[in-house]
DNA sequence: TGTACATCAGTGAACGCGCGTTCACTGATGTAC
DNA sequence: TGTACATCAGTGAACGCGCGTTCACTGATGTAC
């Protein structure tokens, strides 16, 4: 019963060489991402994005094979630019011999995390699109593990211990829950981002401040 | 900019009356949730549930004025289902006079709402949806709110203090983590559903238990 | 510096198809007497 | 218990439209000499 979707082209055909094929590539992402803020991903189609883009739909074709292909080039963009944010943090906060210097700055990346997401036009419709859209899941699921491995080896190197099924674990959860917390923070209006960035990042902290302790117990 | 998406009319239209009708209503439900696993959202249609159903169009329309109406019966059916173990949890956990009884239980919370999930054919994919499909999205923000309220306003009382913004957040955090580590283990199919449950039961209980900690201090 | 030529970039027109939606209709069900 | 009738349920056929995709083509750009 396993879900059977069909098999998606998701990559590129040709890359834009000249500067005037570069605008029409970009533009073409720009459109993208502006329609799926106002019609959303069920509605999108290369057509639309043509259109918005000022462009004929052939030529769309020449650079997509598809709007998959479209939603994918968003959204690795979008991944690559969150996991950027990540490795910057923990370059900023590692330093000292520790994990205290990470911990006590979650809700900074988290704060970075979400800046990032917002910055990007349809920043949180294009995660929300990676979700839903069947072909394009791999895409921020590897993000996600790629993420954590990261994280997992300076956990296991700063607290003396190997990098094992355990602690991937948690530190895929913890990943998870980062993202979870900003696109909570983006999804629900109503809420206050600053309180709920405080807080989350309090809950995560909390869950590893337990873990050094057993560590060193 | 903000996004103006267009309204869309999610309320049914005629409620089957017949045996034969209820018969046709809930053969409709089962075929756009089988369909949701096999196309996704971004290709369902009224067209593609009423053929898998095994009726005419007309017949679809008799009942719901589009597909979002659909999916929104699907989701708002999950949702009751997923309030409704929440209910049930408080209800068997509660009895004494503390937060612990709670906050000893998540992983079982955890797991019932996963199980009431993965009963539901096409479960994750129709909360995805509901994330994903604009005009769907408030009917998940209204249930984790609902659930959100029903949990601070036993934490108030269990924590002898009235309920304000803080302890709302700190409420809707918690249930919306919830559900992002059930989400999570379902849609990552490299992961170990036990570990999730059980780690991300004990970030929620860390993070309580803190909080219990700072209210008796 | 000029120009001929190769390659790159984008267009206009066309196609068949599935979509959402509506209509006047037939058939099924339930009930009043 | 039988039947006439009202209401409920579902059909067949049709519509205009936007979709994805492809084609042979024109126009723009860059470069070799």
């Amino acid at each position: 019963m396993v879900a059977v979707r069909r098999q998606v082209e998701l990559l590129e055909k040709n890359k834009p060489r000249q500067e005037r094929a570069k605008r029409t590539y970009e533009a073409i992402l720009s459109a993208a991402s502006e329609l799926l803020v106002e019609v959303g991903v069920e509605r999108i189609s290369t057509n639309l994005v043509a259109e918005r883009a000022g462009i004929t739909v052939p030529a769309l074709y020449r650079y997509f094979p598809n709007k998959y292909a479209v939603l994918n080039a968003l959204g690795a963009g979008l991944m690559d630019r969150q996991n950027a944010v990540f490795r910057h943090w923990f370059e900023k906060n590692l330093g000292e011999n520790n994990l205290g210097g990470l911990l006590d700055n979650i809700e900074a990346l988290l704060r970075a995390t979400l800046d990032v997401t917002r910055e990007q036009p349809g920043g949180l419709e294009i995660v929300q699109a990676l979700r839903a859209v069947g072909p394009l899941q791999e895409v921020r699921l590897e993000s996600h593990r790629l993420v954590a491995k990261q994280f997992a080896a300076i956990a296991a190197d700063l607290l003396g211990r190997e990098v094992d099924d355990q602690l991937l674990s948690q530190a895929r959860l913890s990943i998870d829950m980062g993202y979870a917390i900003v696109e909570m923070a983006l999804e629900d209006e109503t809420l206050s981002t600053d309180h709920i960035l405080c807080e989350g990042s309090l809950m995560i902290q909390r869950y590893w401040a337990a873990i050094v302790a057993e560590q060193l117990a």
